[in-house]
DNA sequence: ATTCTTGTTGCATC
DNA sequence: AGATGCAACAAGAA
């Protein structure tokens, strides 16, 4: 499920084991989210390291250990971070345990492996962290900044413009879609055909979206309101929280998109 | 059994 | 050249 504020929320999750030395490495040699590492060299390398910090962006995470050592993680589609006892019962799919010196260990589980992780060593910023897009929740991300990535996929829908992570880092199929259905645009519209006004709410609704994503999931997963229209859109026959209308499911950019015709249509992004 | 999936990439096509 | 669309990746759920 992972988007910014539940990969933000797994973050939060192994980083109660900051402070404490990495006492073992379990790395999965044929879990496709582990392709490309050098296994041997991180088992050797991080092994007596002590985790100093986290951080997530996008949906990504960072976790930093001393002797200037990165892994990073991506979930992709289904993966997920959890913290356990050493001698629990392992589950399917653990791809990356670490365990740590207050006896706890850190897995990373993903059935489906669209995940990722990955490693540097070195003075800096691993070039995979560094080349995230600012988050839209900084100053960086601008109206204007907004405007031109518009501009520049001006035929594309607008749901498939803001799945693009290089300007909307974080933003997934839920969110776009909540996003949409907020701001009241239809999700086939083309983006060359959003008005000045029209960016201005939608830039004004994506920060909206990601804060309070951030608030309700990151910090402790507790489910949306209700009035979400995250909690109706995976169900057939659910209806707008806002208008009572059967919600349409449809899949737009490539992906199941669902929206409110009676709140989202065609021709609102043209101001 | 079949079809679906909260993500990303690589490649074909426009 | 740059933008767009689609299949592929893999496993489990409905």
């Amino acid at each position: 499920m992972p988007e910014l504020a539940e990969v933000e929320f797994f973050r939060r999750r192994w980083d109660v084991a900051r402070g404490k030395t990495v006492k073992a490495v379990y790395l999965n040699p044929r879990a496709r989210d582990n392709r490309g590492l050098p296994i041997a060299k991180i088992k050797k390398v991080l092994l007596g390291q002590k985790f100093l910090a986290s951080q997530a962006a996008a949906k990504q995470m960072a976790f930093y250990f001393t002797n200037h050592l990165w892994l990073g993680i991506h979930l992709g589609m289904t993966g997920e971070l959890a913290v356990g006892p050493a001698e629990r019962e392992p589950k399917p799919h653990e791809h990356l345990v670490l365990k740590m010196s207050n006896g706890q260990e850190l897995i990373f589980i993903d059935p489906r492996q669209f995940g990722r992780v990955l490693f540097y060593q070195g003075q800096g910023v691993p070039e995979w962290w560094a080349k995230i897009a600012p988050p839209i929740l900084s100053r960086a991300f601008t109206v204007q900044v907004v405007a031109d990535f518009l501009k520049r996929h001006g035929r594309a829908p607008i749901k498939a413009v803001l799945l693009m992570q290089e300007r909307f880092p974080g933003i997934g199929n839920w969110m776009a879609d909540e996003v949409l259905w907020r701001a009241g645009f239809h999700p086939q519209a083309r983006a060359g055909n959003f008005g000045p006004q029209a960016i201005l709410r939608l830039h004004r609704t994506l920060r909206q979206v990601c804060r309070d994503a951030l608030k309700v999931i990151g910090k402790d997963w507790s489910d949306p309101p209700s009035h979400w229209l995250f909690n109706h859109r995976w169900s057939d026959g659910g209806k707008c929280p806002a208008s009572r209308v059967l919600l349409k499911r449809a899949p737009v950019g490539g992906r199941t998109t669902c929206w409110s015709p009676a709140k989202q249509k065609l021709g609102a992004e043209r101001r």
